[in-house]
RNA sequence: GCAUCGGUAGCCAAGCGGCAAGGCGUCGGUCUGCAAAACCGAAAAGCGUGGGUUCGAUUCCCACCCGAUGCUCCA
């Protein structure tokens, strides 16, 4: 069984075999932190951190590292609207990154580079480009010579002749400046009361794509395996991390190249720049159960486009119920089942989970190993709670369930505790008292008064389960 | 215009050469005073369109239509 992950650079779906046996090193372009993440951030990071807990899962040593782009045109704008400094204005979104995308279990990078902690190594870089003659200085700015790498283009799969320059309509006013309309800023220079470092080309500060080409060189080494971010990096912002490492190491940046794709709403990509985003934030305290978030991702292939509607993540929750539910099987029942304390895992069952993640990342595949799994537990929970034991093996349950949590952990899929009896309404006491007046009421055959306490508790989120054999159990939902 | 990726049941979504996974929803049944929950069962796509290759194509090739993304803000 070998993994194999479609490599944007190649085109190919290609086996993945790494540098060095048994160790991975992997890079993925972090946010831009001047405001919330978003469900398309989410969606990103989600997906990389599957990828790494899968590789983590298969055995390999795994380096993830992630950077803050900390310093930036927008950031430097919203920080003065706000009348704040840009190193406060980014501290407290990576606070708020930190804040939502561990509350959807994305497990922390090895490493979280900031641009601003790698100033004279980027600088390093610049100097080195020029000395080859890859890039050159120019009014106090400094541009890469895009003619000067011969591949250029070679991740997107275009031509320089074929671009078409200033389509985004963002024409610089620097432009006059570049050999090329395609050569782009490495350094720029420092307007007046803005942040900016000395440097041999003056004071100013670094561009956009420069900075992960220095902190991956710095952190990971020249060569890297996984290089991983959103699809609208491919060009030019990974094109242009190629062209800066290549130029300067003369060796590839990363073997293998990975995107994920879009999350779109009304069939358009969400952004920033759009202004039609969801913030994982808004979601979150919708309410909306951040694995729920996670399972709404994850029933996508990750490089397929997804879809944001309010009925997709109500499709998704009722999907997490269901999951939920198996997974906290084990400790609502396994004690007296006599389940023992690390039941095994199914082989079988492992080997076709592996199968389908091996290809490419198939999380649905995946996922529909799981629900397997997840819904012969459901079933045997209802049968032993209704009834009172279960129809299968207990010990052969038990390595069900045990297999089911090993699988979903590898998506990062935990279980979430019942429902929060923080609550405000009515006590446990009260209710029992209610669910008394409500049997005598039945037993009278008086339906109205036992109706009219079911709903009266229904509409305070208490929801009442009659049993066959005459007991009403409650719940809150 | 150029580049890239898509178009599979009511919705979401796998598969990619040999009789179309999974999830959500829908319908029927069991249970119930009625519900809810749960359980059992069912219906529902022949895979954008037109050609071609093949014993055989949703899967490969060609053309076309539609959509998305990118073409120096972007996950």
């Amino acid at each position: 069984m070998t993994l194999t992950l479609y490599n944007t650079q190649t085109r190919q779906t290609e086996t993945f075999t790494p540098l060095e046996p048994g160790k991975v090193k992997m890079y993925c372009c972090g946010v831009t932190v001047y405001d919330l993440c978003h469900l398309g951030h989410a969606r990103s990071y989600i997906v990389w951190d599957v990828l790494r807990r899968y590789l983590l899962w298969r055995g390999y040593d795994v380096q993830y590292v992630q950077n803050f782009t900390d310093i930036d045109d927008k950031i430097l704008r919203r920080a003065q609207e706000r009348g704040v400094t840009m190193q406060e204005l980014s501290d407290r979104y990576i606070d708020e990154y930190f804040t939502d995308l561990r509350s959807l279990n994305v497990m922390d990078a090895d490493v979280y580079p900031r641009v601003t902690e790698h100033i004279p190594e980027i600088c390093d870089l610049i100097q080195a480009l020029i000395d080859q003659g890859y890039a050159y200085p120019a009014g106090g700015d400094v541009y890469y010579r895009v003619e000067r790498f011969g591949s250029y283009g070679k991740l997107s799969g275009r031509k320089l002749e074929d671009l078409q320059a200033g389509a985004s309509g963002r024409v610089s006013e620097a432009e006059a400046q570049k050999e090329n309309p395609f050569d782009f800023a490495l350094w720029k220079r420092a307007k007046p009361d803005e942040p900016h470092w000395d440097s041999p080309w003056g004071a100013g500060r670094p561009g956009w794509h420069i900075e992960c080409s220095a902190m991956v060189r710095a952190i990971l080494g020249d060569t890297i395996d996984l290089h991983t971010g959103g699809g609208d990096l491919i060009f030019p912002h990974h094109e242009n991390e190629i062209a800066q490492s290549e130029a300067a190491s003369q060796k590839p940046l990363a073997n293998y190249w990975l995107h994920n794709g879009m999350v779109r709403i009304d069939a358009e990509k969400m952004s920033k720049s759009l202004n039609n985003f969801v913030t994982i934030r808004d979601l979150l305290e919708r309410p909306t159960e951040p694995m729920v978030l996670r399972l709404f991702v994850l029933q996508a292939h990750y490089r397929k486009p997804l879809e944001f509607t309010a009925e997709a993540i109500a499709a998704a929750e009722n999907s997490w119920n269901t999951i939920n539910e198996a997974l906290r099987f084990g400790s609502d029942y396994g004690k007296q089942l006599g389940w023992p304390d690390s039941p095994e895992c199914q082989a079988e069952v492992q080997a076709r989970f592996t199968t389908a993640m091996d290809s490419d990342l198939n999380t649905p595949g995946g996922l529909a190993i799981i629900f397997e799994l997840a819904k012969e537990l459901r079933t045997q929970r209802n049968v032993l709670v209704h009834g009172g034991k279960l129809e299968s093996d207990a010990q052969q349950l038990a390595q069900v369930w045990a297999t089911l949590v090993e699988l979903a952990q590898v998506l990062g899929l935990e279980a979430t505790a019942a429902g929060t009896s923080t609550e405000s309404g009515p006590g446990d006491a009260e209710i029992e008292q209610l669910i008394e007046q409500r049997a005598v009421a039945r037993k009278a055959k008086d339906f109205a008064e036992s109706d009219r306490i079911r709903d009266e508790l229904k509409a305070q989120g208490i929801v009442l389960v009659d049993q066959k054999g005459g007991g009403t159990t409650w719940h809150r939902e």
